[in-house]
DNA sequence: CGGGACTTTGAAACCCTTCAATGCCAGTGG
DNA sequence: CCACTGGCATTGAAGGGTTTCAAAGTCCCG
């Protein structure tokens, strides 16, 4: 294992960020001049658990993480969330969440909640895109809880990449780079960091996945990673 | 382990189950016209995967299980209804689960997707219900990715008797009557049958629940419960 | 060049699954 | 009425997978 993923990615040279959303097909295109963008540090927290919930966000580019801390200490990562996701519109007035970027320079639309739900009043299309910002949220959950029910810790990993695969749009060829750090897979996978670790290096021995870099991940045999033919 | 609860509830004498629906507060209350009332069989399939999907439903009584089949064959639950909750509006035109009754004598209130669609296009109010009822779904989901990520089953377990607890109306005192088998805990907990039976059996030894029947749970040391003393 | 974050690997302990068997209860048919 | 069957629940023992603790290696960045 020698080169890694570098810890930030370039932004647009200019940071000219506006003209990424515009160039970019989502749902709410007829809010784009309603929407503030917000370039981020690696880490840093977008919205807190247990704060008001003012704003709603997409993600343009890079990568943002859903947590929650428990009693234990222990962190849950509740979700990632790539470009042409939204989140940040919950039930309550309150987040039941916390939200961090994962890469530096992820870039994000921020829009007023209470704006958008007054504009969605007179805008019955506006309305339906949120509907369906909602239930696309609702996949995204389902799709992680049936992650979460695989029995043994290969299995999620295989997932887990597979997940990745599916959602990023920077993928190139048959490889996936994994966004974030094991630390944030196991927080995610409900497993520590020293299974998702080994998960890989068996990943690897067994010829399904090749490593150009930690995160650089070659799908090799897709069969093997999707049927789990090993059967574990 | 003597006595167990009934395997059916005996449903309203007269069947005149609309009287269930008006008398309960909701959210689409406006469309209480538009409902069509259904009773089901204990284990009669609501909707299927891979269906189209036509309608959403509203539970008034009873308790559904929404269940996904793996390929291995095992069988995972997403997510159970309880009354007023509402499931089968999804992102995309067909159902990605199967629901089924749990309890014999279930009943739902049944909607046309399509027509609850127009009806919310002319209807901001009813349009802010449907992201209402989208959002607690998604609430839902958030919450069982929680009980899922926990580490212990005995801790998965506790989690599972708070849940109901807090969202099954039929509480009586410091009692919970689980409404679903052993085998529907551990598919929703994504844990064996037999490590449910021995978690409750554990939890009853140290004197946090009592049973007065199978699926009645009695709440003898809620701290305990809530914080897991024992940490596990 | 050294500190710090991230990653990998090893060994022991623990927990869960699997396999197997028993018990309980409700409904059925002789 | 009672044996019988099937579904559900509990308990035991063995095996295997994951966690935990420990340590070492890698890479980035100041």
């Amino acid at each position: 294992m020698k080169a890694t993923a570098p810890r930030s990615i370039p932004t647009t040279g200019q940071g000219n960020y506006r003209d990424l959303l515009r160039n970019q097909p989502h749902l709410l295109k007829r809010l784009d001049g309603e929407a503030t963008i917000m370039s981020c540090r690696r880490g840093q927290a977008i919205c807190r658990q247990n704060h008001p919930a003012k704003h709603g966000y997409f993600v343009i580019f890079g990568v943002v993480r859903r947590c929650v801390l428990r009693a234990d200490g222990r962190r849950q990562i509740v979700g990632f969330l790539v470009p042409g996701d939204f989140f940040g519109f919950v039930a309550r007035d309150e987040y039941n969440y916390t939200a961090e970027a994962v890469l530096e320079g992820t870039i994000l639309a921020i829009y007023l909640r209470r704006r958008v739900e007054e504009l969605a009043d007179s805008d019955p299309c506006l309305a339906r895109e949120l509907r369906q910002i909602a239930f696309e949220a609702i996949s995204r959950s389902q799709a992680q809880l049936l992650i979460l029910g695989r029995i043994t810790a290969v299995e999620k990993v295989r997932s887990f990449i597979l997940e990745m695969e599916t959602r990023l749009p920077q993928r190139r060829g048959h490889s996936v780079a994994l966004p974030v750090s094991r630390y944030d897979i196991a927080d995610y996978l409900a497993l520590s960091v020293e299974t998702v670790s080994r998960s890989l290096t068996v990943l690897k021995h067994r010829g399904v996945i090749k490593f150009s870099g930690t995160r650089m991940v070659e799908i090799v045999d897709r069969d093997a990673l999707e049927d789990g033919e090993h059967e574990d």
